[in-house]
DNA sequence: AGCGCTTGCGAAAGCGCTTTCGTACTCTAG
DNA sequence: CTAGAGTACGAAAGCGCTTTCGCAAGCGCT
């Protein structure tokens, strides 16, 4: 830590802008009660001198604090890193600061998580990733939150419900009804999911929305090879060889986000199954590799940097009294993974 | 922010352990000067009660900062999310935050970021991502970290030497050697390089690698094609497209990082040269996807997660008189992009 | 002229912590 | 039995900022 008196001060500037303590402080924070030529004057010093306030004293005496936290499932998985590029350019024109923290996908270390960020007093916080379909885990998590956001704190979340905050709500319903349609549309009718973990609340709904879409061509998906696996590609991995093993005569296989598609056509290449010919693949996301796979990936696209940006902007305006829901919509995607299904 | 008042404070612990304020910090702080039998009270008390110190008054009296600030060129690159996994995983581990923030890889840009974490006063800085061949560009920021560190702050960089600070050294140049003996040795000779951005310290080194195994063969880098373009998938394509239009006699494509190696695929598919039967590629980093490319990429890895959890507990110790320095070693990884030259 | 308003500013009181300084007490040595 | 050193603790002084409060000056109104 940079010892005490070896950075400007806010007396400083005050001192050489001649006038007091108080008004450098009201001018700087663009109170009023100052008039318009002492503002201008002292923020001119200011400026000249590189004065940057001591973000403690200011959080300390009782001004905002100016960093977001940010609890995302695992920073280097592509969806979250995306989401996490956009709150960070936002953050950047903002002036504010921007903390990392992970949840594993695990509620309780989630929980953790968000009692330390609220306990270091960040003035916002962002929860990206899905919930959790149990609702125990939730209402606790929501109860913090709620207390939090009571005393002035600020909350918004990304691709979960329920949790009393502003929310942005990625299409997952209607992406997962769009990429069965697709299937369907192919002639395919042996459809088999990779589903990620039990119990999130984007695999329920992904998974809600292509019940819907097989339901209108007289399926049902209770008949059909569901697997939970991690949401991850090495779950991808287990869930493909499983859905191989038990039900080889599988056309075509969902995978509920972009990272299990990966290990699903891993799989499928390792047993020289060739994609499209003899087995479909979609994924679910558009993260930026999945236009390079080998086949390129039929997805949903959800557009994640700008879902961390509204996210923030949410979060940046003032609460309103019922929590803001921000629909992402989606666009399928249509590349070379999906083709007719085989005769 | 939660308003004044309604959070545990340190005099609420020490009132209810019934010992002063002084006390009270002393024994959370782990000092000496506090009998065994009292710190022990202290401590249960303040476990039972859930107090949190607040970090924005324990930084401004003086104590350690317990934020550590990552810089990276930008965190939705899979090489820098990979290592802003490892330094956040340390950072949990220890009960410190991680603030992330972009430099956008402009020296300037970079500049800007540090000097804003050093007056946010985070205790510890980390900076990731290529240094510049510009040595004035460098001179700045270097200063400015050396009077951040004669403060007491402590700074750690990856990729990047001549810093003055303790580093974690990719091995650029071995790797470099490593991919172009590869090549070599399956027969190619008209090899071109996908170059990332001139003034990159990264590039040259790699670069320098290559140079160096060509000598060794009797070819002389300066009369092969080298392409400078963005160290991007975008920088790839442009660059890939340059090569065929200007060499279309290549065998092999050498792109100094992975993504430029995507795009440098991305841009042979769609001419549809086969890879490897006319063109070799190869990438450098071993980002998590290059194994799953069409076809996977032939590259060097680089232990990125590690890298970020090296970088961070280098910087965790106290400082040396000299500046450490750890390098990471490589690795050659021989997937399905690389193959003998045709005929 | 006198009254209350508003406006522009400075003095000073904290915010919750760490740390210095001072005090009371205990221990060993002379 | 007292001097000097050492130990365990409390009182209080900040850290750099925001904000409340109070005061003085300027305004229009009766």
């Amino acid at each position: 830590m940079p010892k005490p008196g070896s950075r400007l001060r806010l007396v400083d500037v005050a001192e050489r802008a001649g006038v007091s303590l108080a008004t450098a402080s009201r001018a700087l924070s663009g109170r009023d009660g100052v008039s318009a030529e002492v503002a201008d004057r002292v923020r001119r010093v200011s400026q000249e001198l590189g004065y940057v306030a001591n973000p403690y004293a200011r959080t300390l005496a009782g001004g905002a604090s100016s960093t977001v936290g940010l609890v995302v499932h695992q920073v280097d998985d592509p969806y979250f890193s995306e989401i996490a590029g956009g709150v960070i350019e936002v953050a950047a024109e903002q002036g504010l600061l921007v903390q990392i923290c992970h949840s594993g996908r695990d509620p309780h270390f989630e929980l953790r998580q968000i009692r330390h960020l609220i306990a270091q007093r960040v003035g916002i916080i962002l929860i990206a990733g899905s919930g959790y379909t149990d609702n125990r885990v939730e209402a606790e998590t929501k109860a913090e939150l709620a207390a939090y956001q009571s005393l002035g704190g600020r909350v918004a979340v990304i691709g979960r419900h329920s949790l009393g905050a502003d929310a942005v709500l990625p299409d997952n319903e209607a992406g997962g009804r769009a990429l069965a349609e697709h299937l369907l549309g192919l002639g395919h009718r042996r459809i088999a999911v990779a589903a990620g973990t039990e119990g999130l609340t984007t695999v329920a709904d992904r998974l809600a929305g292509v019940a819907a879409a097989l339901r209108g061509h007289g399926l049902d998906l209770a008949e059909l090879p569901v697997v939970h696996t991690d949401f991850t590609r090495e779950g991808g991995r287990v869930a493909a060889e499983r859905i191989l093993g038990e039900h080889p005569e599988t056309t075509a296989v969902i995978a509920l986000n972009d990272a299990m598609a990966m290990g699903v056509l891993a799989v499928l290449r390792a047993h020289r199954i060739s994609v499209p010919e003899r087995v479909s693949v979609v994924g679910f996301d558009d993260v930026s590799v999945a236009a390079d796979l080998a086949p390129s990936l039929t997805t949903v696209r959800l557009p994640m940097t700008e879902m961390g940006r509204t996210a923030l902007a949410l979060a940046l305006k003032p609460r309103s009294n019922r929590p803001r829901r921000r629909p992402t919509g989606h666009t399928l995607v249509v590349r070379d993974s999906t083709g007719p299904a085989p005769a």
